[in-house]
DNA sequence: AATATATACGACAATATTAGTCGTATATAT
DNA sequence: ATATATACGACTAATATTGTCGTATATATT
């Protein structure tokens, strides 16, 4: 419960690695892989969405890999969260109000308010504090 | 991904509707169950944990059922949910330091600050808050 | 005393989610 | 040409969650 998924955990290994390196430093999903002993191809799928929202820059062929981009540590971690996982709340009537009980639930209120008190939380964090 | 369980759900639920009910009066697992179209016997397994716990008091025998106690609301969330579910982190090597990557792990101890601010904010938080 | 109802609780089954793998295509430096 | 790296969908495996069942115990009611 409230775990982030391991996904979500390779994803800042791999951006806290590529942070260190010197800007423009292109580092393959492999390399990142074997270091920190975690799945190639499932951190590499991982990266490629990163690339595809714009986090992170990949580069084809032999000697390519990803890099960091400039503006990358300004990104906030609840859009960093929901481009790897979609929606972050603590229910999905958050979201989604097809809920058969929506009318009954008694809890619905609240928990939003907590849901609004964690996604404020990480709106004001951003990456670079987590990799930095 | 950071979401609350159905367990949880539930027991808020209960807790909810416990507390609306005027001071010592017994409500069934049954009667909650019913009213909020959830199954009897998963709520009944929660309750009895909150019970276990001193959460809630429980009645045994016909016209039983569990009623609050008058110090209940003044319980904090990260307690509760862990009554429920075990110990709140977002990343497990928050309690147990038997990961293999620990050394080379780049991201722990940020991660740890994010925990620790949810936590404290789960911590200020009582049940009085979501249940009423 | 017998019965009905409710909690207590462990074992089990069903389901959903997450994690990891594989095959194939594409780009590109050498 | 070849080797290497990203891109990406399909698939399998592993794990966690959710829900069910059987049995025991307590107790109010008859």
């Amino acid at each position: 419960m409230l775990k982030i998924t391991r996904k979500v955990e390779y994803a800042l290994i791999a951006m806290g690695h590529l942070q260190q390196k010197e800007a423009g430093q292109l580092v393959s999903a492999k390399e990142i892989a074997e270091q920190y002993g975690i799945p190639q191809e499932l951190l590499a799928k991982t990266l490629q969405k990163l690339a595809r929202e714009k986090i992170i820059q990949a580069v084809k062929g032999p000697a390519g890999g990803y890099r960091i981009r400039k503006d990358s540590n300004t990104i906030n971690m609840t859009r960093f969260f929901e481009i790897l996982e979609g929606p972050v709340g603590l229910m999905d009537c958050y979201f989604d109000t097809d809920c058969i009980q929506l009318n009954t639930c008694n809890i619905r209120t609240p928990i939003n308010r907590i849901n609004d008190s964690i996604r404020s939380m990480l709106d004001q964090m951003t990456l670079a504090d987590i990799t930095n």
